[in-house]
DNA sequence: AGAAACGCCTGCCAGC
DNA sequence: TGCTGGCAGGCGTTTC
């Protein structure tokens, strides 16, 4: 189930093989994986062959490559209009559920092997690691590609994490990702507005959690990780909360989002895997998540499941209780 | 307008 | 054994 960390594994597997690439040609073996593709401005196959990747960016679970034109002086068959053509394009994956985003040898089977589900297939062209082969893989579908037109960042920083690498596109974004707010790992997340979103919201914390609206890159595992973590129960209402327990809610979110990603991810069975096909091991340091019937690592208590949101969240009975009141303790 | 419910999709597994 | 229903779950859309 890729979350911040694991889109970020994949993000920081990516730029080196693409960044500064050409797209020489595209591959699109089942089509429902362009689903959020605009159909009409730019046909997906046509619009990226020819371009040059720029980087390889990530904000919360969205991942994106801003693309060059083959040839930016002779561009008059893209129909874009104009503030598309001035902030460029960009190729938007999202993994959804079960995507992943494999590296491969120029030759290495198409669809139909046993276990696999190849959606879209790119051939890249790298200055100097010479011919690759990008697969997106997914099984459930959830997951997919688009070719997006950029708009600036409204606050004028950047638009997500590339890892330093700068450009022009640096302040743009994907106009099917300009709603998602900030992650709490990006410089430019705004604790305090994250606390003013939270004080308006009467819903259960992890509700709002898992809101990629109010915060993103945060999904069911990490949010019950982060509960666990800073003893709270996922159905305290937000608005509750004194900024204090927000900022320690905050500390919590970020701490469990570095440790899985220096981890490599929470890989179960074969859903989550880096672009080598490798699992990450954060699984093994799940504190919480999928712990139902087993002892609290912090008090021993027998940790419980409860459905929620047609899922299921993962506390312990004793250490994350419904406090009321907790508002009138800070500022 | 904000919140909740629904639909999308496939593989797996418990239960009959 | 073979079927069915439930579960996994993020996000866009629809409904309330």
């Amino acid at each position: 189930m890729p979350e911040l960390p694991e889109v970020e594994v994949v993000r920081a597997g990516l730029a080196p093989a693409v960044t500064g690439a050409r797209i020489a040609a595209v591959e699109v073996f089942d089509r429902r994986a362009l689903r959020r593709h605009d159909q009409l401005s730019v046909d997906f196959e046509s619009g990226l062959t020819g371009a040059r990747v720029l980087a390889a960016v990530r904000r919360g679970k969205f991942l994106w490559m801003p693309l060059a034109d083959a040839d930016a002086h002779a561009d008059a068959n893209v129909n874009a209009d104009a503030e598309g053509e001035r902030n460029g394009r960009a190729l938007v994956a999202h993994l959804g559920m079960s995507g992943q985003v494999l590296l491969r040898t120029p030759g290495h089977p198409g669809p139909g092997v046993p276990g696999e589900h190849l959606r879209v297939r790119l051939h890249v062209e790298h200055p100097d690691h010479g011919e690759l082969v990008v697969d997106f893989d997914d099984q459930r579908t959830f997951g997919g590609m688009a070719i997006d037109r950029m708009l600036p960042t409204p606050d004028g920083e950047r638009a997500g994490f590339s890892a330093g690498v700068d450009g022009a596109w640096a302040r743009s974004i994907p106009s099917q990702v300009a709603h998602i707010a900030r992650d709490p790992l990006d410089p430019a997340f705004d604790d305090a507005a994250f606390a003013r979103a939270l004080a308006r919201k009467k819903s259960e914390i992890k509700r709002v959690l898992l809101d990629q609206t109010v915060a993103s890159g945060i999904g069911n595992i990490y949010a019950d990780e982060s509960l666990w973590r800073v003893r709270m129960h996922p159905q305290q209402p937000a608005s509750s909360l004194s900024r204090k327990r927000v900022d320690e809610l905050l500390t919590a979110v970020r701490a469990v989002l570095e440790q899985a990603l220096a981890e490599g991810g929470t890989s179960f069975d074969e859903q989550y895997v880096n672009v080598n096909g490798a699992s990450g091991y954060f699984a093994h340091s799940l504190n919480a998540y999928g712990r139902d019937g087993e002892p609290c690592p912090r008090c021993g208590t027998t940790m419980v499941r409860e459905s929620f949101m047609n899922r299921s969240s993962h506390r312990c009975p004793r250490c994350q209780r419904i406090r009321a009141g907790v508002k009138t303790r800070a500022a």
